[in-house]
DNA sequence: CGTATTAGATACCGATCGGTATCTTTGTAT
DNA sequence: ATACAAAGATACCGATCGGTATCTAATACG
């Protein structure tokens, strides 16, 4: 019963978590070995380098985050209602986190730097990538009457995206959902303002 | 010419450098050998372990930084002024930073989990002296009718930190001041709501 | 001066790192 | 049934990891 179809995602999962936790270049191929129960010529024959799987498995931990997101923003109808079902979407996230380990994206950007240009790469375009959905979101507003007409969406992307993800690095610390509560609801006025 | 304390120093300023860009794990020894031009036997010495020259080294960063962020408070007699000097002092952090590779906090935080329980411990400490010190100014505000008296303190100094590491993991990823820029314009606007 | 102390250098340790060559096993096509 | 291709296991490689025992050299003190 070989399918190394389903090897090559479970390879994926398991060492995009341990990457997610644990670091990029902290976890070692005898890490993934021990989590997938498969020897180091069974991943190299999936994964041409250790690189190779960092990016696969970055890949990976932002499409699962994405489809995640996408669930719940879909499930509303208006701008005002994506935006904060967004909120509550990462407000849950600390306790209740898709992923182990948190936001991919603030787990990687402290680790790729000019030594992981690869990593570095793909976690701009995972950025923009969070950051162009939000400004779909806001421009879709302002077009059917429901936020403010001429609002600065890249503005609002930005501090939206920044308070967000310093509030998980806070409550992550401190291990408590203090910190992301009170972003989430700092968000929340701020969006009344920008309402119409 | 021997000093051993001026070569102590110079140890936790140069693994300081070499943790705040590369990140602990990923930095060895042989890193910090080649960086302080001294040998493994030199460097263990001073320090009984790599784990104990990570915890001085973080210490270091931190003092580093709250000492240059105090220099910037201290010029400006308000509440608001001195919130407004933290927020310009952020804003250059990226393009002059006062330690190379940026916020040790942010920094730490995502590698810190319960791998390194002693380093976390640390990051909390200084999260938590972030966090006291914007309450300090925040109340001195207060007090001097400065700032609109009964403000949620806590509340204020967690979006405040916030954004403000949200914002420059941001920017140092996608290698610009502008996320930063926007975010210390949110948090200049939000300042003049709590103003007298 | 001589001597004790200590900063720092040298040389080594076992363990583990990422990576590869080779072998065995499994599934498939003929 | 048999031959072939591919999945995965085994065993190894040199390099580097954190750490240590030992040696040398510089300073402080009598």
């Amino acid at each position: 019963m070989r399918q190394p179809e389903a090897t090559k995602a479970n390879i994926l999962k398991q060492s995009g978590h341990l990457f997610n936790t644990q670091g990029y270049k902290a976890t070692s191929l005898s890490d993934i070995t021990h989590a997938t129960k498969l020897t180091k010529g069974a991943i190299y024959r999936h994964f041409r380098s250790k690189d190779q799987l960092e990016k696969e498995a970055l890949l990976y931990l932002s499409q699962t985050m994405f489809a995640s997101i996408r669930q719940r923003i879909k499930a509303e109808s208006t701008a005002p209602g994506k935006l904060r079902a967004l909120f509550s979407f990462f407000e849950t996230h600390i306790s209740n986190p898709p992923i182990k380990g948190g936001c991919p994206l603030l787990n990687v950007s402290t680790e790729a730097d000019d030594a992981h240009p690869g990593l570095r790469k793909q976690a701009v375009i995972i950025l923009n990538l969070l950051r162009d959905s939000i400004i779909t979101i806001l421009d879709n507003g302002v077009r059917y009457g429901q936020l403010k007409p001429g609002l600065k969406k890249a503005y609002y992307a930005s501090v939206i995206i920044a308070l967000l993800e310093g509030a998980i690095m806070m409550s992550k610390l401190r291990g408590n959902n203090e910190d992301i509560k009170l972003a989430a609801h700092h968000l929340g006025e701020m969006l009344e303002e920008i309402e119409l």
